[in-house]
DNA sequence: AAACAACGGTTCAATATATGAACCAGCCGA
DNA sequence: TCGGCTGGTTCATATATTGAACCGTTGTTT
């Protein structure tokens, strides 16, 4: 890897519960030299991504990550244009609700919101979703790129017991989704966990991104399951339109079907 | 420089006018080899801080950027903290308003806020301010650490006739805001602006940032000066109070004298 | 108070890594 | 068809990165 590749990593180890970290203890985390690490935060803090705290000494994100948000939200106004969507589904769900994206080969958290319904809610703090293990990530690998599938079977990472690994079972997991229109993961990445998913398109009218819902297992029912799946297409058309794209046609076909109980099937002609 | 610190030159290249930048242009911008910079671009990508367009393959800001500035903000939330105070100082005002922060040896824009009683507005689109040519950087040579003023020494750029470039300047400059307790600049970023600044202070009781106004010449007159530096005081008590800092005595009492008028002086004992 | 450990930061020889000229392939307009 | 532009790739050269050992400071333990 790059000597660059490997600064970067330094500034995605900051996160909400991590948010200082020590010189030794970013050298812990990395198995990095202590100087080779220090000089990686001096070239961040040249470049003001991250600052050292005048007190601790300990280093933390800096303003130019700031600056880069507000133009990159310029740029591509997805958050915004995701997020009043996403506070309903949440809402009407009463669940936690996500939005990825799709950037080269990784699913990234874009923005998430949650409900506040209930006591227990499903809280997911990554910043990348694992292609084989999320709904997000099938939806990416059921609707997203080519060669997406080549670039999840080098990463198999088990999560959970009911984390799928075998292609086998990741193929028939993408059949199923781009049959019902909603992928699926049924604790495979976080226990006690169901989320159901549905893509999101852009502007260039292919697949940019996920929107999905996860619910505690204990209240995942026949019922919640189809009530959600109802949310997240029309959460799917809203996002997908505010970003510039629309739902194929195809898809709407297929959320169609799997979302008319079987005896109305019968009852038409 | 170190490789890394190149490659994160590249990251700043992206601002409101350029936010999509293709190989070639980025190549012309910096001077590098085609290779070198896109093996850099590469390696942002990785990292999700750039991504490229799938149609016209140029180069943007990636979704990674949203993922650090919401965890900066949590760590330190200034600009939320600077921004309800902004507000109100513009309207007040009715100029337009920054604050800026130090990092390091440089002074970011953190935010800022127009007024919309003027169809003429000062608009400033910089993301660093110069130490020796803003009011918020005279701010930072008066009351921050030490060093500042070397740094400041090393690049004395010119960017108006009214830029002061020569040392005696700066430290006459200093002195006048050091004793006044407000810094300014007439002029000599921006010509037809006259800029005042307050220093910020945050939790550790050191300068942490400015606060400013930035008028248009013509309407500055020693009326609306005044009314200026009363609101900037007012503005730096309270941002520096949500940074978690108070502005010291000492500032305060300059203050106190720079808003008294002569006659009052000598009416007091 | 002395000893100790952990911290941030610095140095320098060894070497792994970045570099860029040249190259390829695809696209567009003339 | 040509020429110029684009994004992307290769490989010998040489430069920038590396990490063990070091220093000074801080705060804790004996």
């Amino acid at each position: 890897m790059s000597s660059v590749g490997k600064a970067l990593e330094l500034l995605m180890l900051f996160n909400d519960a991590q948010p200082e970290i020590g010189l030794s203890q970013i050298c812990r985390l990395t198995g990095k030299d202590k100087a080779t690490a220090y000089r990686y935060l001096q070239a961040l803090e040249n470049s003001g991504l991250v600052e050292q705290t005048p007190l601790t000494r300990s280093y933390r994100l800096g303003p130019a990550v700031l600056q880069l948000a507000r133009i990159r939200e310029m740029t591509v106004p997805r958050k915004s244009g995701a997020e009043s969507t996403l506070r309903e589904l949440a809402d009407a769900t009463g669940e936690t609700a996500h939005v990825t994206v799709l950037s080269g080969t990784a699913v990234f958290a874009l923005t998430s919101c949650e409900s506040h319904r209930h006591s227990t809610r499903v809280i997911i703090d990554v910043q990348t979703f694992p292609l084989h293990a999320t709904a997000s990530g099938i939806a990416a690998l059921s609707f997203g790129p080519e060669g997406l599938l080549d670039v999840a079977k080098d990463t198999l990472t088990v999560f959970t017991p009911n984390t799928a690994t075998t292609m086998k079972s990741l193929r028939a997991a993408i059949d199923e989704t781009r049959r019902s229109g909603f992928s699926r993961s049924n604790g495979g990445f976080e226990s006690d966990t169901r989320s159901i998913a549905a893509p999101l398109f852009d502007q260039s009218g292919l697949f940019a991104g996920a929107v999905s819902v996860a619910s505690v297992a204990t209240r995942f029912t026949p019922e919640s399951e189809k009530m959600i799946k109802t949310r997240l297409a029309a959460a799917s058309r809203q996002i997908s339109r505010n970003w510039g794209g629309t739902v194929p046609d195809e898809l709407e076909r297929a959320w169609q079907q799997s979302l008319t109980p079987p005896h109305e099937l019968e009852a038409a002609p």
